[in-house]
DNA sequence: TATGAATGAGACTTCATTCAT
DNA sequence: GATGAATGAAGTCTCATTCAT
């Protein structure tokens, strides 16, 4: 957990930058059978340098994965005060899923964070800790204030949350038709 | 003469069947990386047995899952003329969902089926149009006695379907949290 | 049960045929990576019947050329006593490589007969003796008639019938360019 | 082992170099049907390597018979400028053969460079030609040294060319035989 | 430190051969 | 006898990972 990462050179955490979003974008194009190679190409370096910084395919793809899920739970962390509760929840459940929509292979780790998580990196774990935090501190706000059902708690909110997270990315959702998925769910959420 | 005769072609028959629930199950376990020879060690054949009856890797999954997807439309057929089309709707849903627990993969056959169908086996894209026929046929009868909101329609009904399979299929599901997320999309379903 | 082999029944004996013409034919179409299976498609048979007759794939091919090759010992026969010997000499030889043109492999044999056999098919090696005796009778014959030269031995004569014989079946070559290319060698053959 | 080379940037060079004449060898040894794991074992590197340098094993097989015509390709730039057209032409006819007699497979892209080019591999029907344009240009000087029959033409040399490679590096020819029937031959070519 | 050549396990697929029906 | 389903060794090729430069 004490992970102390010292400094890096700055061409070496520049190169770090490079590969993560150059893995992102390949996952994304390629799916979760990219190869380590076709990363490499996108990232404009050489394999070994990939192997400096992750020691493995999957060390890396979980850095992705922590990485973006780290950038939404920050998200919620300016939701938190919003004027409107139920907004701030419906606004960051729709994010998220806008979020994966982008990235295959995110939801694959949004889905594990519902459960157990199955990766043994500290680091994804993590993530997916601070990101069902973030979405259980919102859920209970907005619960309190009236604007969610009573019964509504957060196992399945994150079930349904990684249920929608799959199908945005597996099936490139556009907006029109994600946002009418949506629509139908969050009057579930509601209190009748 | 009266004895029942084994012919091989039955044997041969047996070696298929055996072939394909091994696939699913193979599949359930290992997902879409699952090789041949799992699948032929958990069939108790030989490699060559699985080629003999399937073409390709290809094939043999996409036979899995219009197998299963058929077996699913067939499942219609029974409720389209139940008493209470709404509870049709919904148990036919909740099949669908549960189903798609069991066996990785046959959730991306499901999410295709909401979009266009990309495998071009045709033996796939037939059992999802059947699936996506005998959705919108229970969907249009529940909805015409009231029992769904006016504006639900069959993409965002497939869409939801989908991603409840994903998640199903992701999470192994077990019935307890699956019934209390459906139960919470339903109530998105109905009119207010 | 006596090894002796005995008659064949008729249906038998008809399969055998049915099988090595077959074999033949997939020979000239494929070359020598023919499979087993093209060869039992091309003769209506199953695959078994093959074995019942010949215990091994190269058992098959080998019996394939032999019997072409006794064919053409035969032709030999004829032209033993023609009248003139020059002309009988040049038109087996023409009459091999035209055979070799038309089924791939067999050339493979013709060159093998050249010098050691390799094939421990006592069948291919009876054959390919007899296709030897045979030009070889021929040869001595025009020679002591005058029509070719002294110098003319049957091993340089089968190193060069062998040579057009594989040049013929993988070129595929038509008959006026053959024949152009015998008739420069032929003059090669004859006395200054 | 001595001393272990040290790799360098060179040395993927020479291992490109060791794999071509390990992929001649094999060749040679065990005919078109060697496998790429036997080239591998035989060049000493594992099978990564050779598909790092060649893409196929079409690839490989390309590159071994293009290189080779290649380099008989420059053999002939020498012979063309030869005091004796005669002597060259059946120098280099014979080097060609004596070749091939080296080499199972490097005929059969002889033969081929006789009609058509069937490969599309360019680097090979390249060889190919500069092989075809080789022997024309000194078949042609022969030819008006009066050291051929004017009848010759490029065609039929071709194809005798390739018949007594083919037959050359089927026999695994010695230089003795080789030489009867080449001189044999050789007096078919010469003007009456 | 960055690079990319090398490695070899493992994936898919084919096919000669055996054997139950 | 005939059939063709089953088998598994062997072949080609990919790719995560290591390591010399």
């Amino acid at each position: 957990m004490s992970e102390k990462t010292r400094p890096l050179r700055t061409d070496a955490r520049r190169n770090r930058e490079r590969v993560l979003s150059a893995a992102e974008a390949v996952l994304a194009r390629e799916g979760s059978a990219a190869s380590m190679r076709a990363v490499a190409e996108a990232a404009g370096v050489g394999l070994g340098t990939i192997y400096r910084h992750f020691p493995t395919r999957e060390a890396l793809f979980a850095a992705v994965m922590s990485t973006r899920m780290l950038q939404l739970a920050e998200l919620s962390g300016e939701l938190s005060e919003a004027a409107d509760a139920g907004a701030a929840f419906f606004e960051f459940f729709t994010a998220v899923v806008d979020n994966a929509g982008r990235m295959r292979a995110v939801a694959d780790a949004l889905a594990d964070a519902g459960v157990d998580v199955k990766t043994d990196s500290s680091d994804v774990s993590g993530a997916a800790a601070a990101l069902r935090t973030a979405l259980g501190t919102l859920l209970e706000r907005a619960r309190q204030h009236g604007r969610l059902r009573p019964d509504l708690h957060l196992p399945e909110a994150l079930a349904l949350l990684a249920a929608m997270c799959l199908a945005a990315e597996r099936h490139q959702w556009d907006p029109a038709p994600r946002d009418r998925a949506l629509a139908i769910l969050f009057d579930g959420f509601r209190p009748r």
